[in-house]
RNA sequence: GCACGCUUAGCUCAGUUGGUUAGAGCAUCUCGUUUACACCGAGAGGGCCGGGAGUUCGAGUCUCUCAGCGUGCACCA
């Protein structure tokens, strides 16, 4: 019994996963290039990892990610394929220079003023210092990745080709450089791309002024000072009588204005009172409604979202604090008509910080849309790519369909500087060089602007594997799948794919499939706000990681969100220690047998019945896994090993043990166990790997290797 | 407004191409320590599968429709 008295306690998983993690990374075996009978694994299996924020810790949408991907990479590693999965680490621009910006501020030091270079510097040791704990995070939930090939997104030769790439495009005048209404952060003044903002619904003050001859609506009475443009839609008949062009004089905030009517479509006859004043500089639809017309702009808001001089009285004044003062004095002059006191519409606001967007015109870098979206829609018409959940293709489709064009200058400094060279910057004879190399003569300054995040990583799976040359994107290029959450479907995956087809002319992974969000018990968003977070690490530290997994699989449908509470673990807890269990009956009851001598030709009918049985529950999971129905075959592991193997075969299988007169009947029910059981740990593994191969480990057979690349 | 999704046991959810008696975890109740396991075992209760109509020999599963909930969107002046 010696051997087996680590069975006699509860499988405690703090003792063995460390262990197990660092022995499967010393066999090698996460590297592809390294795996036992090379030559016979002639298929690949490859994902690249979605690369986490390197100075963040994991959360409970990681969790899904990482052990989603390494099932199937365990599974298809087992299936005698070359498996690799890639991981990485992002710097995330914006939002890490966020939290060092909060740093900062604690510190009572601000980056405005500091010198750029320093800055980078000094965020660039402060992401270094933390990213391991990211990495440790990742091996903590059994990742089976090749660390050989770890990337992050501002390793040389990262940077280098992104910049070849912004070379390229600019060649080929898919990039261009354009004063355009840009989404603006004021408060960490940066501009930001459509997609990192959201709307938020607010209940507001809706005003009606009288504006010359019209009655004008609006929430923002602060910005209307250098209106002078009155639109209204030209089948509107109540202002038929008005002629586009035609001018008039209007009393207004700061005296008397000469206005001009407008006709234009954009206007919704039945919002307010069908009339709007426009302001190009600060609204996205007012900008187009200009550009169509070829009016005039005039900038209101400074960058600090201060007034600027034509507020006469109220410039340099901040908007929010001015709006009430501006209303005021709208109402002494008796240009107030009404005023709706509560009225609901929706804010642009930064996704990351909250803050609300102020729209600016500004002079940023551009990437044309729809040469690319073109690519994207022809690769899924093609077949070329295929979502596992066919409702994203549709969301896909329109996003792909009504492209607007990407903007992806950021004015912070941790990130990629745009290698752009401009002299006489802002003059009549600016001058622009996009190149690598300061240019020579005298006058030049670069671009201080970095690349959007989701410009490098969008080029993520081509930088990894060493595009265009390298060995591995020869081998692995496509990738098999991209598996990531769904709110990834407009920020990501499209860029990977239409950077994949611009670049290398093929799409960067064949199968899509988006994991939904994980939800609290309630079904509610898990925030931090609301407390109601759960840490992947955190379940594994109390549960054990193979628990831990099993909760994040089972339930977890493609494209369908999926509530994750502590109980669900501790379920999978108790099985993890009735598999111990399992282990310590079938190996203190096989300890005088000899597997390897056993003939199986002695078997009875009932035994053949079990053994067939479990052949077919295991091309039943094989057929799940690749289908990408992990959450039914986690289950049904589940199931067979608790109500058939442990309730059933187990429970029948004491008579024979005992049965000393009838050594032949011991044997077989000997055998069988062991088989079954050889048999559950290697499916079980791909989900719960650690406590399998901590088992395995006993198991009695003496030329076998490492569970994980044991033939399913 | 448009699009997509959801509605199955008290709660959170599975149910893959339509096919025996609709399942899991948690919760509830009863009994039980006899070769593993009390982080357990045996068993029980609890479901007009949101409402209605249709297709079919057969519908939780397919179609239409209604209702409620949720999510997304370049509407929101």
């Amino acid at each position: 019994m010696a051997l087996h008295d680590k069975y006699t306690k509860p499988y405690d998983p703090a003792l063995y996963e460390k262990d197990i993690y660092n022995s499967w990374e010393e066999s090698g075996y996460f590297n592809p290039d390294k795996l036992p009978h090379l030559e016979d694994r002639t298929e690949t299996f490859s994902i690249i990892l979605p690369p986490p924020n390197a100075n963040g810790r994991l959360h409970a949408g990681h969790g899904s990610d990482f052990v989603l991907k390494d099932i199937m990479g365990r599974y298809h590693r087992m299936r005698g394929k070359k498996v690799l999965l890639l991981p990485g680490a992002d710097h995330a621009g914006f939002e890490t220079q966020g939290v060092y910006e909060k740093k900062l501020q604690k510190e009572g030091r601000s980056r405005f003023g500091m010198e750029r270079d320093a800055l980078y510097a000094e965020i660039f040791d402060f992401v270094m210092e933390n990213k391991h704990f990211m990495e440790d995070d990742v091996k903590k939930l059994g990742t089976s990745c090749d660390w050989s090939r770890n990337t992050f997104t501002l390793d040389a030769h990262v940077i280098s080709h992104v910049e070849q790439t912004f070379f390229q495009m600019y060649k080929d005048g898919m990039i261009y450089r354009s004063k355009r209404s840009v989404h603006w952060n004021p408060k960490f003044k940066t501009s930001l791309a459509d997609i990192e903002t959201t709307f938020e619904d607010r209940t507001e003050p809706f005003y009606y002024f009288q504006y010359g001859p019209f009655e004008i609506g609006t929430s923002r009475p602060e910005t209307k000072f250098g209106d002078k443009y009155v639109v209204m839609h030209p089948d509107d008949t109540r202002y038929k009588q008005y002629k586009h062009g035609e001018t008039f004089e209007a009393e207004w905030i700061n005296g008397t204005v000469t206005a001009t009517v407008i006709k234009d479509t954009a206007i919704d006859m039945d919002f307010g009172t069908g009339v709007m004043t426009i302001t190009p500089w600060h609204d996205l639809t007012d900008f187009e409604i200009a550009q169509r017309h070829d009016l005039n702009f005039e900038q209101v808001i400074d960058l600090d979202g201060r007034l600027m001089d034509v507020a006469g009285e109220f410039a340099g004044e901040k908007i929010h604090i001015a709006r009430p003062k501006v209303v005021e004095k709208l109402q002494k002059k008796g240009l107030v008509t009404r005023i709706e006191p509560k009225q609901q519409h929706a804010v642009r606001v930064c996704e990351r910080t909250g803050v609300v967007i102020e729209p600016q015109l500004m002079d940023q870098w551009f990437v044309k849309m729809k040469p690319l979206t073109t690519l994207a829609l022809d690769a899924l018409a093609t077949g070329k790519i295929s979502f596992v959940s066919p409702q994203f293709e549709k969301i896909f489709t329109h996003w792909m369909e009504n492209p607007i064009d990407w903007n992806i200058s950021r004015q912070i400094v941790w990130g990629i500087q745009i290698p752009a060279w401009f002299k006489n910057k802002g003059t009549a004879d600016e001058e622009i060089l996009v190149q690598k190399e300061k240019p020579s003569g005298s006058g030049w300054v670069q671009d201080p602007d970095t690349f959007d995040t989701w410009f490098s990583s969008g080029q993520w799976p081509l930088v990894t594997l060493g595009y265009p040359d390298g060995a591995d994107f020869v081998e692995y290029y496509p990738t098999t799948v991209m598996e990531t959450g769904r709110d990834l479907v407009f920020k990501w995956v499209p860029r990977m794919i239409m950077f994949g087809l611009y670049l290398a002319k093929d799409v960067p992974f064949k199968d899509i499939y988006f994991h939904g969000m994980v939800l609290d018990g309630k079904g509610q968003k898990m925030s931090k706000s609301k407390g109601n977070t759960l840490s992947p690490i955190e379940l594994a530290d109390a549960f054990g990681t193979d628990a831990m997994r099993m909760s994040f699989i089972v339930g977890n449908t493609p494209g369908q969100d999926m509530a994750l509470t502590t109980d669900k673990v501790r379920a999978y807890k108790k099985f993890a220690n009735k598999l111990w269990n399992v282990a310590r009956f079938i190996y203190s009851n096989t300890e005088d047998f000899d597997l390897a001598a056993y003939d199986s030709s002695q078997l009875d009918d009932d035994a053949l019945t079990i053994l067939r049985a479990f052949d077919d529950l295991t091309s039943d999971i094989s057929r799940d896994i690749e289908a990408y129905r992990l959450y039914l075959g986690a289950e049904k592991i589940y199931h067979y090993i608790w109500h058939e193997l442990a309730d059933k075969i187990i429970e029948s299988s004491k008579a024979h043990l005992t049965d000393d007169a009838l050594p032949k009947n011991k044997a077989a029910a000997q055998y069988l166990l062991l088989r079954v059981f050889e048999g559950s740990l290697k499916i079980l593994h791909p989900f719960m790997p650690f406590i399998t191969e901590e088992i395995w480990k006993d198991f009695p057979r003496k030329d076998k290797d490492l569970l994980m690349v044991e033939p399913w």
